[in-house]
DNA sequence: CGCTCGCAATGACGATTGGTTATAGCTGCG
DNA sequence: CGCAGCTATAACCAATCGTCATTGCGAGCG
């Protein structure tokens, strides 16, 4: 048993056929048969059970499933390792809130970029729920997310302190003022968005039940729509500072314990960390002083 | 690169040379040599300095070194996983001091032998500093140790208290009058036993200062040699009460703070405990609560 | 009931890989 | 220089792996 038939395995247990699995390798079915066979003779142990209509794990591959992904994981990691020279290189995923991304990363992402060429970096935006999955399965190398999330797998560390405010119309003088408009909503980025929940939270503080809601991709989609009186929204101040200067929207502010969330930036706490990343952090981790001097 | 790979990689580093690699992997160093190219320009990286007395590893190889024995022990442990259908079977290797294996374990494995008789149960006694790295070297399954260990790689539970007391010959009344003796000398299992820097501590601080030391391999030699009056020992009480009863050693209690001892049960945190070390510490887990019930 | 469909098992055969033998080349040492 | 100890390389052999074609089996369906 050795990584190559654990791959196969792998494939027959999450598809369920060796047919299918044949396919997903690029081989052929009698290969994937004989194979399974072979690791199974030498294992003493049956790990499917044959039916007409395919295969299922017995309690012996169910035991072994989890061992194929964490082998396949270890040696991808020492591939990584090995070419891992110290020098920033290959490939770094990071992840990030949308208004993140916006407001804080461009600089940062300009100065790594210049200062490590050979590092092919990619940032993905996203919810803090799908970034922490996506980096928990390790397609993301790290994300800032709102925190905090407290995961056992994952190491945080506080990267910037925003403060939220609310965006109305420029009608409304105040959050109380809310009262007398009619189908109101909340705009947020998107389903799931980190913000939303604690925007709901704070309307319902005050008397507001807001079930109805919008989704945007864009910043200046949100900013349109709330101009328009069609809802409200809650995002970081220095993200709609410009927009409130040329009246297009209102903002509201609010009492810190409300007002203050931390974005925190969440990497896999085992494993290692690539240079790549190394650097990324050492680049990150002055943005975060300067951030907290800054209130 | 798969595990077959990584297992000649990690001999020819351990060995430094391809030539006594082949012999222990039970092959011939041209195949060594060519498997060990073919994961270089599958890297893309060469693992080693090739020089005319053997090979060293390059700063690459340096660093998948560990990823090897990696590899190795989690392909182990998946073996392990499959074979294991919850009924506790295979081998089981715990380690042990050698007063806890006199004192506390004799019922403990007599039970677990006949409730179990399709483990394989050994037991190897040994210091705590030598057991705790034979555990973290997965040579062991588990061990009691002199606790506390405190170490982040192994999880320890309490096994067992014991009041150590002081053994000299029945001439001293006490272990103030040790001070008119000459050439005096500390009686311990072993070099390295954990309860010898605690009688030197002991003594020390009633101004005994006795840096000389013999060591037994069994608990009579001990017994026999503090009853000549050739030295000092400090052993567990319940171990000793008999000989003491029999009036051929004098024994001297010491305060809780210097008596009390714990004995933990050590075992690796990460990783799987297999169905024969669960059923070992479901049987030894009543044991302690009757311990500290005693006390 | 018999047909077909989807899937696994099997056997024969070619391709690729891994292992073996023998030999050459390098380097430090007496 | 010649020897000892090591690695590199080429040629050959064996085993494994992958492929193709075929068989067998059960489920679903007309």
């Amino acid at each position: 048993m050795d990584a190559g038939d654990l791959r196969v395995f792998e494939a027959v247990a999450r598809l369920g056929a060796m047919n299918r699995a044949a396919e997903e390798l690029h081989t052929v079915q009698s290969n994937v048969t004989a194979r399974i066979r072979q690791i199974e003779t030498e294992l003493g142990t049956a790990l499917f059970e044959r039916h007409s209509r395919g295969v299922v794990p017995t309690a012996a591959g169910r035991r072994l499933l989890p061992y194929a992904e964490r082998v396949r994981l270890l040696l991808a990691e020492a591939r990584r390792v090995v070419k891992d020279d110290g020098e920033p290189a290959g490939t770094l995923a990071i992840g990030s809130l949308e208004t993140t991304a916006g407001l804080r990363l461009p600089p940062l992402l300009a100065q790594y970029a210049a200062a490590y060429p050979a590092v092919d970096l990619s940032l993905v935006t996203g919810t803090t729920a799908a970034l922490v999955k996506e980096v928990l399965d390790h397609r993301l190398d790290g994300a800032f997310v709102c925190g905090p999330v407290e995961h056992d797998e994952l190491v945080e560390e506080r990267a910037f302190r925003e403060e939220l405010v609310a965006l109305t119309s420029p009608r409304i003088a105040s959050l109380d003022a809310l009262f007398g408009e009619r189908d109101l909503k909340i705009i947020v980025f998107r389903i799931g968005c980190s913000y939303r929940q604690r925007l709901e939270a704070i309307l319902a503080g005050r008397g507001l039940i807001v079930t109805r809601s919008l989704e945007f991709g864009t910043i200046e989609g949100i900013l349109g729509c709330v101009g328009a009186g069609i809802g409200v929204s809650l995002l970081p101040r220095a993200v709609v500072a410009e927009a409130a200067r040329d009246g297009r929207i209102a903002l509201h502010a609010l009492p810190p314990a409300e007002a203050q969330v931390d974005t925190v930036f969440v990497r896999r706490r085992d494993g290692f960390a690539s240079s790549a990343l190394k650097a990324f952090l050492a680049l990150a981790r002055p943005l975060r002083v300067r951030s907290e001097a800054a209130e």
